[in-house]
RNA sequence: CGGGGCGUGGCGCAGCCUGGUAGCGCGCGUGUUUUGGGUACACGAGGCCGCCGGUUCGAGUCCGGCCGCCCCGACCA
């Protein structure tokens, strides 16, 4: 994209309703601008970023064998009748009528309507295990929506759910989501901990949240270092391996974690001190087991190995995408603006024209421009070199690779990281080769 | 939902107490200037002061109602 000619209204000053970095940053930088309580537009930058988020979290839930749908947002209230949530889902559940009066809701899960199309179409034992996910807009009527899309009310969520034969399938099929969310978060340069979670009678110790790192986060966490050294992307835990995936989990189970709410002193400082690490969090995941909570009351029942029925076990996996966006920003910026991990960021590099009508610079940044491609973002707008400087560093891109005149004269480029600050003087090619790389 | 606060050009704010027809900074446009970290000067565009009603000769300002948004708490991906 061109700046000159790109919607990424930047704002030199913090709207008033912003209080923490992630937001006000995703307004400054032009990510998002609200529209109502809880509920934004998504503009250029902050689409890409979401859209590259959302592509980390498709390949891995791909990976782990999951297969994607895209159920709608709107969904019939006889679906809720069936498992008896309509009346007990309460004021959070956003209720419309159409022309002739029938009862609708914009979904803010879709456990139901997942459940009906899985008994409309499966009808043996022999078809699972089966986890289906979809990644769509839900809604959820928060009393009090806040910190921007860290906590909105229209947000973008991976939700998954699988279907196993009976308890110990369904133990495989919760692992195997386990896995493929420690190499998603780690994918997007985040150090995410699975910390156990509430889950009700039936979910056992099949229930985690997924807590990220970050300085500003909402809550406080203590864990064990593992957490920030091990390379689950690397690690050689196979999908579809139960011994593999029991490893795995009994890995990451057997290292401490643990929020403020139920954080064990005594157990934490049985840990050796150079393992003990707190900080702070915010959750951006949930996975749990629940049995046969909806499969059994709308009546999801298929053909059992001797003949008789049998009721699939399910659990669900969700990760807030949108949420996300905040999330890294949280965990990845500083006083000049965002620091978007090269994996997410809307540009990977943006290129710095410091004089457009210059013939030098204007020649090198257009030829840069063309090798780079979409993932570049050419500032060619007419303006001062601190206004561009100051826009590349709010905007967060990895990369800056900076022409002014006396550069360009002398046939090179500044090539600038943007997480380090580090700066090089180079020839326009190895700039090129180290952005690539 | 309990408590608090705020709605005035795109953004940040003053003006309201003590009614007299709207102002500042930034941004935006034009020109000159400057040319590697938000340059300086000049000129200019842009606001039915959230909405409705009331009081008054006159309402951004006073009164009533409504709507919207934010913060703390309880609640939540």
């Amino acid at each position: 994209m061109r700046l000159s000619h790109g919607f990424v209204p930047t704002l030199r000053e913090t709207p008033a309703e912003a209080q923490i970095a992630s937001h006000r940053l995703m307004l400054r930088a032009g990510l998002v601008r609200q529209t109502a309580a809880g509920i934004y537009a998504w503009l250029p930058a902050g689409l890409r970023a979401l859209a590259k988020i959302e592509q980390i979290v498709r390949e891995e839930q791909d990976a782990a064998g999951a297969q994607e749908v895209l159920m709608p947002t709107i969904q019939p209230a006889e679906l809720w009748r069936q498992s008896g949530r309509y009346d007990a889902y309460g004021p959070e559940m956003l209720r419309i009528r159409d022309r002739h009066d029938r009862e609708l809701l914009y979904g803010p899960t879709n456990e139901e309507m997942i459940t009906d199309l899985f008994r409309q179409g499966v009808r043996s034992y022999r078809e699972l295990p089966q986890n289906l996910y979809h990644i769509q807009w839900k809604f959820r009527d928060e009393v009090r929506p806040r910190f921007g899309v860290m906590r909105g009310r229209e947000f973008l969520m991976k939700d998954a759910y699988s279907f196993d034969i009976d308890y110990a399938g369904a133990v495989v099929s919760y692992r195997t989501m386990m896995l493929a969310y420690m190499r998603t978060f780690q994918r997007m340069g985040l150090k995410a901990i699975p910390m156990q979670a509430d889950s009700g009678p039936i979910g056992g110790d099949l229930s985690h949240e997924f807590i990220v790192l970050a300085p500003t986060g909402e809550s406080q966490v203590f864990y064990d270092a593992g957490f920030e050294e091990i390379d689950w992307v690397g690690a050689d835990y196979r999908y579809g391996n139960a011994e593999d995936l029991e490893r795995f989990f009994k890995q990451m189970t057997s290292m401490y974690a643990a929020t403020d709410e139920k954080h064990d002193h005594a157990e934490f400082t049985a840990l050796a001190e150079s393992r003990r690490r707190s900080g702070r969090g915010i959750e951006v995941g949930h996975i749990f087991y629940f049995g046969t909570k909806y499969s059994a009351p709308m009546g999801l029942s298929l053909a059992g190995p001797n003949g008789q029925p049998i009721v699939p076990h399910m659990g669900s996996y969700g990760i807030g995408v949108s949420r996300l966006v905040g999330g890294i920003i949280e965990a990845s910026h500083d006083e000049a603006g965002i620091i978007w991990p090269d994996t997410v960021a809307p540009w990977k590099v943006g290129i710095l024209n410091l004089k457009p009508g210059d013939a030098a610079c204007d020649k090198m940044t257009e030829a840069l421009y063309a090798k780079l491609g979409a993932d570049a973002l050419l500032d060619d707008r007419d303006d001062r070199p601190g206004a561009k400087f100051a826009d590349a560093d709010l905007m967060g891109h990895p990369w800056q690779i900076i022409v002014g005149p006396r550069s360009a004269a002398a046939g090179e480029v500044e090539l600038k990281r943007r997480a380090t600050g580090e700066r090089a003087t180079v020839s326009p090619d190895s700039a090129l080769a180290r952005v690539l790389s």
